[in-house]
DNA sequence: TCCATTAGGACACCTCTTGTCCTCATGGCG
DNA sequence: CGCCATGAGGACAAGAGGTGTCCTAATGGA
C-alpha cells in the first residue's frame, strides 16, 4: 500500500509488491500491473517471468480481454496480508488451538507461532477484543488461555528458556525455570512438558495453573525427548484420569429420516431394527452428553440406554430444570 | 526447502528464503543464515540490511550469543507457510466463518479467498479430511458447506460472473446466472446478494439452497450498493424472522461465587441483592438456552426468569428427558 | 581484558536490470 | 474472414546495483 521511497533495492519490493497484488485480486492486465508498479510494460512481464521462475504458477489470457492471474501452483506462495487478514488468522488458529482440535495441534500450534512473532502489539489488542465476542457453545468456555498457549508455542519451538508461576495441584505454588520443550493436548486441556531446571528432571505443567510466563531471552541446546515419550509423561501424570461418558440414544425414526432430522453430526447413527435408529454420543463431560439431547426435534420419541451414572444424572437435571422453570 | 537451480535471478530468491528462515525460528547467527544462503556473511548482511528498508524489523544482538531475531514491527511480513501450516489455516479459517463469527465476517473472508486462490489441490484434498473431524458443539452443526462459502467469496472479490441452481423456498428449482456481490451473515445462516441477470434486479440466495456452482471465468463492472443496502435485502428477505430467545437465571450464589463456578462465560452476569446473582442468557435456538443450564454446579440453587414460551420449552424438555432416561 | 559477534565503508569486478525497438502468437469481435 | 488488443519474448546498449575481499569500529558476555 505505502509507496516506499523510491532510493532502494527495487527488484525485491517490487516482486512482493507483485505477488501482493496478484493475491488481492483476480485478474489484471499488464497495463493496470505496470502503472501500478511504476515500471514498462517490458520490465513487468520480465517481473512475471521471473515469479513463474520461483514456481508461481501465473495464468495468463491473451487477446482482448487479456490478463494475468495468479493460480493454484504446487506449493504456497508467500502470503500477503492486510492486517485485518492477519487479525482474522490469529483468531481463528487460537480458537482452534483452544479447543484443541486433534489431528493437527502441532501445525496449528507452528502456524500461530509464526505469526505471533511478527504480529504488531497493536492487532494483538484488535485480536483480543474480537475473542470475547466468541462465545461459541455454552459450558464450552476455554480450557486454556490462548495468549498463553501461543507465547509457549513460540517459546518451545525457539528453544528460550522461561520462568512461571505454578500451582500445583495440591495447592502449593512456585516458581519454576524451566526448558520448555513440547505442548501435549489431553482431554480438553493442554500441558507442557519442560525440563525443569532446578529439579533436574522432565516435569509435566497444567497450563490453566501457569500464572505469570517470563520469557527470559536465552537459548538452550534441545534436549532428546520423543513426542511419543512426552505423551506418555502427560498421561501418566493425568490422575484424575479423565473419563469419558457414553450413551446410546435410541430414536423412533428409520434412519434415513433420523439423518435428516438431525443433520450432519449424526453421522454415525445406525438402524437398530426396521423403524428405530441407534445414535452414540460421547462427551467428556455429562453436561455435553445431556445437551445433545436438547437438540432431537419436539415430534421425535426417543430412549436413553447409558450406565446407571449416566442416567441418574440426566434425570437429576431433568427435576432441577422442571423445578427452576416455574 | 528446496534448492533451487542456481542459474535464476538471486536476490529476490534470498530475500523470500531469508524471510522464510527468520519465520521459523526465531534466532539465528550470521554464519549459519549465510551458509544456508550460500553468501558470504557481508553479503548476507546487505541482505538483512534490505530487509529492514523493506520496513521488517529486525533485531540484532551482538557478542558472544549474538544473532538475529525478526521481531513485531508495524506491519505484517508476507507470511512464509509449509503446507500443513497452511491447511491449518484454511480450516481455522473455514470453520470461523461456517460458524458465523460476528464482527469480522469480511475480513474472515477475505483472508480465506487470499488462501483458496494459491491453494494446491492436495492441500485441499487434506483441508476436506481435516474438517470433518471437527465436530464442536452437538447440534451446532456447520449451518452452511465451508467450500461452497469459499468459492463464493473469491467470485465476489474477483466480480465473476457465476451460475448455480437454487431451490426456492417453494421447492421451485432454477437456473441463475448471476454477478454476486457480497455475502452477508444472517442468525446462522449465509446469503448470496447477487444482480440477478435475467430478472434484471436484485436478488438475495440461501447458501444452502444453491446447489451447483460454475464459475464462468468472465469478469464484470461491478455495480454499486451499500453493504448498509445489502443487509437491508437480506434482513428484508428473510420472512421466517429469526427470532433470538432470552432469558434470565437467577442463582442463590454470590457474583463471586457465581464467577469462581461458571468460569469466563459468565462474566455478564450481575448481583441482585446480596446473596443471588443475575446471569443472562441469549440463544438463536430454545436448545442453545435450555443447554447453558446443564453446566451449572450440581451444589448450586436457581430459578430461571424468561418469557412463558421459554419456560414452557424448558418444562417439556424436562419431561422428555426425565421419560427417556429410564 | 579478550573474544566472538554484528556493523558498515571502500573498491574492483561483473552480473543483472532496464527501456527501447522489434517481431510473433493468440483470442475476441465485427 | 480480417482487424485489433493483448501477452511473449529476442536483441542491444547504458548503467545501476549486487558481490566478494579487506578493512576498521562497536558491543556484549565471560
Amino acid at each position: 500500500m505505502a509507496r516506499h521511497t523510491e532510493t532502494m533495492s527495487d527488484t525485491t519490493t517490487r516482486a512482493l509488491d507483485l505477488l501482493s497484488l496478484l493475491q488481492s485480486h483476480r485478474h489484471w492486465s499488464s497495463r493496470e500491473l505496470a502503472d501500478r508498479l511504476g515500471v514498462t510494460d517490458r520490465t513487468l512481464r520480465r517481473d512475471i517471468e521471473r515469479l513463474r521462475e520461483l514456481g508461481y504458477e501465473i495464468d495468463a489470457a491473451r487477446g482482448a480481454v487479456g490478463g494475468y492471474r495468479l493460480v493454484a501452483g504446487t506449493g504456497l506462495p508467500p502470503l500477503l496480508l492486510t492486517d485485518d487478514e492477519g487479525v482474522a488468522i490469529a483468531v481463528g488458529l487460537r480458537s482452534q488451538a483452544a479447543a484443541g482440535l486433534r489431528g493437527s495441534e502441532h501445525t496449528t500450534l507452528s502456524a500461530l507461532a509464526k505469526i505471533e512473532q511478527v504480529l504488531p502489539p497493536t492487532l494483538r489488542r484488535r485480536i483480543e477484543a474480537l475473542q470475547s465476542h466468541t462465545t461459541v457453545a455454552p459450558g464450552e468456555g476455554p480450557a486454556v488461555d490462548a495468549d498463553l498457549l501461543a507465547q509457549l508455542a513460540l517459546s518451545c519451538r525457539d528453544s528460550e528458556r522461561i520462568r512461571f508461576g505454578y500451582t500445583a495441584a495440591s495447592g502449593r505454588e512456585s516458581t519454576r525455570s524451566t526448558e520448555p520443550h513440547m505442548l501435549v493436548p489431553h482431554g480438553r486441556r493442554w500441558y507442557l512438558v519442560a525440563w525443569d531446571r532446578d529439579r533436574a528432571d522432565w516435569r509435566t505443567f497444567r497450563l490453566d495453573r501457569i500464572s505469570t510466563l517470563q520469557q527470559t531471552r536465552v537459548m538452550f541446546p534441545p534436549r532428546d525427548l520423543s513426542p511419543r515419550a512426552a505423551a506418555d509423561l502427560v498421561s501418566g501424570a493425568v490422575s484424575w484420569t479423565e473419563t469419558s461418558y457414553t450413551a446410546t440414544v435410541v430414536l423412533d425414526l428409520t434412519l434415513a429420516d433420523a439423518r435428516a432430522a438431525l443433520g450432519w453430526w449424526a453421522k454415525e447413527a445406525t438402524a437398530r431394527g426396521a423403524d428405530q435408529t441407534e445414535w452414540p454420543l460421547a462427551s467428556d463431560h455429562l453436561a455435553g452428553l445431556a445437551a445433545a439431547l436438547l437438540w432431537i426435534p419436539h415430534d421425535v420419541n426417543y430412549t436413553v440406554e447409558a450406565p446407571a451414572e449416566v442416567l441418574a444424572f440426566l434425570r437429576a437435571q431433568a427435576d432441577r430444570v422442571r423445578a427452576a422453570a416455574r
